[in-house]
DNA sequence: GGATGTGAACGACTTCACAGCG
DNA sequence: CGCTGTGAAGTCGTTCACATCC
């Protein structure tokens, strides 16, 4: 069995998952949640590929792992292929989230209502400035981080949001995973070290920016990036 | 000549830039600011493999592209690629960038202090809410989105940070387009459309939490998945 | 006809493995 | 020796092309 697959507990001959399908089905439904929108009842593989700018073959491929839910000659329903793909992506139940950090970021995140829609919901706000401790942001009390062990058991969180400077990054990811968080959005700039069984997600703004202005740099000095 | 790759000017033989590799190209760079700060003279292929979390193999091809840089039996001189690195990327320079969206999104940027240090400065600050406008934010005035054009003149901005809301997202760059802005970074939740030679880089944070969750679903259910 | 599902071909990226140099 | 630079091999992901089905 070839190393990038996910495993699929599978007999064997059952379509697999790629790494980078994975990264495409979080588009895949923002996409359709649109289609569904716009009252479109079958969608193909092409109107699909053109939203996402990639062929059809590889919608179909993709979409492959899901089932055989297209049907030769119309498409693939809508709504049957998104509840299939909430049910992949498990956003067809709610993830309770605690943000550790409460300065500017933490603020920008619980006030955008676009994570609920997709079933995420922030319980809890913990930060270590003894001035913020028991402030009201957006609606959530800050808390100490000693809280968190007794929060995270009390509300089920499974994920947590890491808006908190470098230096605090490595001891808040470790705090939080003992106290049995799951999943980790970090937008430190630096990459905690994490028990096995521990998902992270990094997204670091300054690298971001650099990668940026690579890319104008290099527009502007010699080449040309093939359009894709 | 390959698709993938990023034109070089060149006669022909020298090594090319793959798309993979520029996505590591800033991770390089952070890590042998962290070597120079820890006063390692060079650096060798795989201690950056490692911390990276890639082969040395892999290291070698990437760094290739800066020219040969390597000694034998030594390995990189830490100060040197770090010099190389950032002439390519561009970040030798001065980076100019406009803030579109006064909200707590552009205030976490404008306060956050690790950007400059790479070389990019925030110039100005716009929104479209009368409110706002004339208010400081973090030591920038709000300006109306009006001023877009002359400001970006008067300052040489480059780059646009896009922090408003999704409906806003499209004109908004088309907007900052026009103002002479060669690369956006866009937190709305949408693609725009954008001209040829406009840059673009997206960070929808629904979607990051969105694959956190299918990562964490994933081990939850069946499977495991490789430790990469 | 129109669109799916899929083996086969293709191309890109990664790893291997080793010659060559300090 | 140790480590680079690099052709060759291998692996992964994408696209092609077509049989198949509604």
């Amino acid at each position: 069995m070839s190393k990038s697959e996910i495993a699929s507990g599978g007999i064997g001959n059952e379509p697999r998952l790629s790494r980078a399908s994975v990264a495409r089905f979080s588009l895949y439904l923002r996409h359709l949640e649109r289609f569904e929108r716009e009252r479109v009842r079958n969608v193909s593989s092409s109107m699909l590929g053109e939203a996402l700018g990639i062929t059809d073959a590889q919608v179909r491929k993709d979409l492959a792992y899901l089932g055989n839910l297209g049907q030769p000659g119309i498409g693939y329903p809508t709504q049957d292929l998104i509840a299939a793909l909430r049910n992949r992506l498990g956003v067809d139940r709610q993830w309770a989230c605690v943000v550790v950090g409460a300065g500017n970021l933490a603020r920008a995140l619980l006030r955008y209502k676009g994570f609920e829609k997709h079933g995420f919901r922030f319980v809890a706000l913990f930060d270590s400035d003894a001035d913020k401790i028991g402030k009201m942001v957006e609606g959530l009390q800050v808390l100490p981080i000693q809280n968190l062990k007794e929060t995270v058991g009390a509300t089920g969180a499974t994920l947590a949001v890491l808006a908190v400077p470098a230096e605090a990054a490595q001891p808040v990811a470790d705090a939080v995973v003992e106290a049995g968080i799951k999943g980790i959005l970090n937008f430190a700039p630096i990459m905690p070290r994490l028990p096995a069984g521990v998902s992270l997600i990094g997204v670091d703004l300054a690298i971001q920016l650099e990668q940026l202005a690579f890319l104008v740099h290099l527009s502007q000095t010699e080449s040309k990036l093939d359009p894709r």
